[in-house]
RNA sequence: GCCCGGGUGGCGAAACAGGCAGACGCAGCAGACUUAAAAUCUGCUGGCCCGAAAGGGCCGUGCGGGUUCGAGUCCCGCCCCGGGCACCA
């Protein structure tokens, strides 16, 4: 049979449609098979879906398609993070009708989405644009209102110009917004909507436990700095005015040390101890802390003029403001112990405040006042205090948190340093948050059956700080559902970080209409058994998809307490020493390369680039080596069909060929089943290839068949156009990824004889072959035989002689 | 500063329980086919040295030590690169 050129084009194109009509990809209602579900973490319908992206998908699908060849009932929705809008886009939302152009712009991503993504399941295709995600959220912020944990304040939040939004803190990178990199944030004090998030800070650090060992450890290790617990005791010094100034402290036993109250420059207290003068110094401060890296200020600060005193010695210290104190950390002021924190030593050494230890080391002396290098902040023994002294640090934290509860003047104290989540947007683009002020009923919830809140269409995109939706007065004036009276509509949208919070629910019921999804579909298909997704999404997305799990569970909606019980972390792409991103201007797009090579080249290309946790620079040149590949496979595929589907035989060319192609599956199972580094599967497939080449005109038809046939199937999780192309060759009918994997026979993917490595005092020197098996001794034997061994020993005293059977033999001479 | 990764040919990488360093691919060189080119197929390809060749020797996994018959892999001490966190009291 004549070979046939390897047309990607017509091959992908044909399979693609097929796929496309057909429902085999699909998860089965009612089955036998054991669930698992995989998703993937990409963004939609934002943006040019990229060479990172496809990482994702190959990684994904390859992974879905292996399972389910496994014998799995696979989920495998198409994932994706919805981003929503970027607000760069808002202008060209502005020209044409918003919805229109969003759902063209859904249709486009769809497209490239299935052609990457074979085992993608569209009839799950959710859109956070849609009005039911809408109602949806919507919902589930009503739900959390019920229970306080949606709630309103005006605060000083993160303003992104650029966006001419407001931005949660996971939302600012380095004092910028994470979407522009350059653009610092400013600091407003607006109304704004939150999400008690803090009520689950404890939960949320404790169930990590529950993730470790399927959570990457680098991304636990992000979120427990992120959510930010310490222990410590809460403390009151009474002022000179006779207020109370309450400090936080994780070393109350160094308490005796502190040689004065510092407070945040923006602390309420501040003001009515300050006169006028110093006000405008602590306001000048703040202004000056604005939009800088919070390292490099220099520490500064000045003397109030006010006294407090120490409720455990009795001691008066002075009260000063201090430009590195946090109003949002603890309770905005501290007490400074200089002798025995870095800080307070640095900011007490400048103003020539006493530094006074009051710590010393477990088997070693205090240090003399005055004669400090550095700050001491170990634990150890407690000395010059009082009562206390002799006692070791950690037993006098407690007994000292005792005393202040017992006696009224503070307590011991958890301090998070995760905040509630701003989840309040300026856009336009976004979920309507579902609330009507009202003058007389005060802020009202849009009654349940009035979702959902939709966006009304003709809209100006103004940036000007105010909601666009602010602008229609058809949107806004509404009469309040509890009195009838005229209100005003909230126009605020939700941050789209909401959406991407729960969407992963949805998969499993996208239809329902009477609630966000039916718990008993949840309660089949969840937890997630393999998440994967780049490690950006970190402290963000990740998160808070596990704040909202939680309160999903305490709705009694899901039973499981996480979302995912394993997560993957693939690498980044980088482009010309940059991560690929739209703004940086160096993104591959994926078309781009699927029209060139195909998809099936694309997603192949990224996997042998490298492991997939690992970063990979991309390069193009690669891609044409992978082409390559592809088009031997297949016309040495469609020459040898014929062939195959006759054939008997046998003989060493058919050993081989079968040697090769069992070893092949045997790693490549292997690869799948631990590290997923289908770098060296390809590679293995490659190997294979060539020696098919190497003996194709000595091939038994049987073998042809055997080889051909398992090398579809192989391929099947990698490049599933060309693997159906070869199967459907082949004269077999149906979806190559719903065939059983293949397995090995140890048997056959046995060497014939091992080599046997010669080492004289550990250098290679000869090599001989044995059969698998050979004694010790004969080994040994041999290898002081072999022609080239002979004249390294002889002469010399041989002290001794190691053999690792069917791998090595070494000779220790002197 | 603290916490994670990582450092192997011209390049991406492999070596998964301490046992042949550089699989596989890119780039490069040579050959076959071709009037020619492309495509395809075949071979070579870490560095230095000896040799006409066959072949052989030495060096080589960021640096310095150590353990071991044997170290890219384990231990100790450094250097460099990437990522995260960073006045969090």
């Amino acid at each position: 049979m004549p070979e046939k050129p390897y047309d990607h084009n017509q091959i992908e194109l044909k399979w693609h449609r097929q796929w496309q009509d057909a429902a085999l990809y699909k998860a089965e209602e009612n089955s036998t098979r054991p669930k698992y579900y995989v998703l993937e973490m990409l963004p939609y319908p934002s943006g040019t879906l990229h060479i990172g992206h496809i990482r994702n998908y190959a990684i994904g699908d390859a992974l879905a398609r292996y399972k389910w060849m496994r014998g799995f009932n696979v989920l495998h929705p198409m994932g994706w993070d919805a981003f929503g809008l970027p607000a760069e886009n808002a202008a060209i939302a502005n020209r044409r009708p918003p919805r229109e152009w969003t759902l063209q712009n859904i249709e486009a991503m769809k497209r490239t989405h299935r052609r990457f993504a074979f085992s993608y399941d569209w009839d799950r295709e959710i859109s956070t644009c849609e009005p039911e995600y809408y109602r949806w959220n919507q919902w589930f912020f009503l739900r959390m209102l019920e229970r306080g944990l949606a709630y309103r304040k005006k605060a000083l939040v993160n303003w992104c110009p650029k966006c001419a939004t407001v931005l949660a803190n996971e939302q600012v990178v380095e004092g910028c917004c994470w979407r522009h990199e350059s653009t610092p944030v400013e600091q407003r004090a607006l109304e704004q909507w939150f999400l008690r998030i803090t009520r689950y800070a404890d939960e949320l650090l404790a169930d990590m436990e529950k993730l470790e060992g399927g959570w990457p450890e680098r991304v636990l290790a992000m979120q427990r700095n992120w959510i930010g617990r310490s222990e410590g005791t809460e403390v009151d010094f009474r002022l000179d005015t006779g207020e109370p100034v309450r400090v936080f402290t994780t070393r109350v036993d160094t308490i005796y040390g502190a040689t004065c109250v510092i407070l945040a420059p923006e602390h309420p207290l501040a003001e009515g101890l300050l006169d006028e003068a110093g006000r405008a110094r602590a306001k000048a401060m703040v202004d000056a802390r604005a939009n800088r890296d919070p390292g490099d200020i220099e520490k500064e600060g000045f003397f109030t003029g006010h006294y407090a005193t120490n409720p455990y010695s009795g001691e008066q210290v002075p009260v000063w403001i201090g430009n590195f104190v946090l109003i949002g950390y603890g309770t905005g002021a501290i007490m400074a112990v200089p002798a025995h924190d870095e800080r307070d030593f640095e900011f007490c050494t400048k103003y020539g405040i006493p530094i006074r230890p009051v710590i010393r080391p477990v088997d070693g002396e205090l240090a003399r006042e005055g004669h400090l290098e550095t700050a001491f902040t170990e634990d150890g023994v407690m000395e010059n205090s009082g009562e206390w002294s002799g006692l070791p640090s950690a037993e006098g934290r407690r007994r000292m948190s005792e005393k202040a509860e017992r006696e009224g003047f503070g307590k011991a104290a958890v301090t998070f340093r995760i905040k509630d989540w701003g989840i309040s947007r300026q856009r336009y683009w976004g979920t309507p948050i579902p609330v009507i002020h009202c003058e007389r009923c005060g802020v009202v919830p849009v009654p349940d059956e009035q979702l959902p809140v939709l966006l009304p269409l003709d809209v100006n995109i103004t940036g000007t700080g105010r909601s666009p939706l602010a602008e229609v007065p058809e949107f806004v004036n509404v009469s309040c559902p509890r009195c009838g009276g005229a209100a005003r509509r909230e126009t605020d949208t939700m941050d789209t970080f909401v959406d991407s919070s729960w969407y992963f629910y949805r998969y499993c019921d996208p239809q329902n209409d009477r609630l966000p999804f039916d718990p008993a579909k949840i309660d089949y298909w969840f937890p997630i058994d393999q998440y994967i997704g780049g490690v950006e999404h970190a402290i963000l997305h990740l998160i808070y998809s596990r704040f909202f799990t939680k309160v999903m569970r305490d709705l009694g909606l899901v039973k499981n307490d996480e979302p995912a019980t394993r997560l993957f972390t693939q690498g980044m792409v980088i482009a010309e020493g940059a991560k690929m991103s739209k703004s940086k201007g160096n993104v591959v797009a994926a078309d781009m390369l699927a029209d060139k090579f195909g998809a099936d080249t694309a997603r192949l290309f990224i996997l042998f680039a490298g492991p997939p946790e690992k970063e990979v620079d991309w390069r193009n040149e690669g891609a044409e080596g992978i082409y390559r590949t592809l088009g031997r496979i297949y016309r040495f595929a469609t020459r040898n069909a014929g062939r195959a589907r006759e054939g008997a035989g046998g003989g060493e060319s058919d050993r081989k060929v079968l040697r090769k192609l069992h070893q092949a599956i045997r790693k490549i199972t292997e690869d799948f089943e631990s590290r997923w580094h289908f770098n060296t599967s390809i590679a293995t497939i490659m190997e294979l290839v060539n020696v098919m080449y190497a003996e194709e005109a000595r091939l038994s038809g049987a073998a042809l068949a055997e080889v051909l046939e398992k090398l579809a199937l192989l391929l099947g999780p990698f490049a599933p156009y060309l693997a159906q192309e070869i199967w459907d060759e082949l004269g077999h009918t149906g979806p190559v990824f719903r065939q059983p994997w293949p397995a090995y026979d140890p048997e056959m993917a046995k060497e014939d004889e091992a080599e046997i490595v010669v080492q004289v005092n550990g250098k290679l020197r000869s090599r001989f072959h044995a059969v698998f098996g050979t004694p010790k001794e004969d080994l040994e034997c041999r290898a002081l035989a072999d022609e080239k061994i002979q004249p390294l020993v002889s002469g010399k005293q041989i002290v001794k002689v190691i053999v690792v059977p069917d791998r090595i033999v070494n000779i220790v001479v002197r």
